[in-house]
DNA sequence: AGGTACATGTAAGTAGTTACATGATTAC
DNA sequence: GTAATCATGTAACTACTTACATGTACCT
């Protein structure tokens, strides 16, 4: 595919777990080129760029995803305002609270979609690993949900006087 | 408190959703005190700095709570590795999963720590704020913690032949 | 003909970590 | 007295994003 088509595809298909700019995309695409990972094959007439990856570049791929993998360091900007809660206020505590709800809403429904449409697909030895992923996201946007739901009742708890 | 304590309790108390590092504590802190958002008081005889938020700087506090948090840019190593599972192979899928299970599993035992630590204290009204944080971690550790376990038995499902 | 999507590339800026340098205080 | 901890600060570096610049292909 093309560097624009790599970028879409990483927003459609990893944008739950994985993101990448067009500042990235293009120096790496040139620098896997350079080493004769991936290669630019513009057949015939066709008018839009293919690249493709090569035998040394699947060795290289498998080495570097047996790479363990680093955790990023933790910035959740919601539990931060929720942890000073007390200084925020608790109007806007719920706002965060129902920010996160709805989210975790709209992301299960989004997972519902991609799983129907991997499984309406011709099989293949992918779709297992894929769907581990998928599962990955039902599972912490259930946790989230089920999270700020019960916090919105600890808000109202603690609102009622305590 | 003094910088160094600082990052020790963001290290501490907030690890699993913030981290700062010293790089960009010192910098910070100097600029808050010549804005006048903080005061160093070093008492008398004290051998310790002591930095404190001034009534300026819990206006100003207050105001950047109330900014909306914006959410980092997914970057998850573990699933997308995961996605690549057939390239990286069963066995270091396995070890991905077993050591996301663990980490989980892990995690719990350090927030049951906290949550015990914290209903220990003397009740403030800050309490039920911190308790919320603790409760996300928890939710996402459980979740995390399914997930992998569900995942384990699928490995063994695929390799098992489909 | 003109707008939208496709396509590439880069310079400037952002946000942060790591590593180093330095010294004071405390514990044993 | 000496090792560990407390304490501050910064320069170099890493890893990215954003915005800009530029052009082509396709649709109507």
């Amino acid at each position: 595919m093309s560097g624009y088509a790599l970028r879409q595809a990483i927003r459609d298909v990893l944008g739950h777990f994985w993101s990448e700019s067009f500042g990235q995309i293009y120096p790496t695409l040139a620098d896997l080129s350079a080493d004769g990972l991936v290669e630019l094959t513009r057949a015939n007439g066709d008018s839009k760029p293919r690249f493709a990856i090569t035998a040394r570049g699947l060795e290289h791929l498998r080495a570097r995803l047996s790479e363990p993998p680093q955790s990023a360091r933790p910035r959740n900007g919601t539990l931060l305002r929720l942890f000073f809660g007390r200084r925020l206020g608790i109007d806007g505590c719920r706002d965060l609270l129902e920010q996160a709800r709805n989210q975790a809403v709209e992301q299960l429904a989004g997972f519902d979609a991609i799983r129907r449409e991997i499984e309406a697909e011709e099989p293949t030895d992918d779709h297992p690993y894929f769907l581990l992923t998928v599962s990955a996201g039902e599972h912490a946007a259930r946790a989230a949900q089920a999270w700020a739901e019960e916090s919105l009742l600890v808000l109202d708890r603690i609102e009622s006087g305590s």
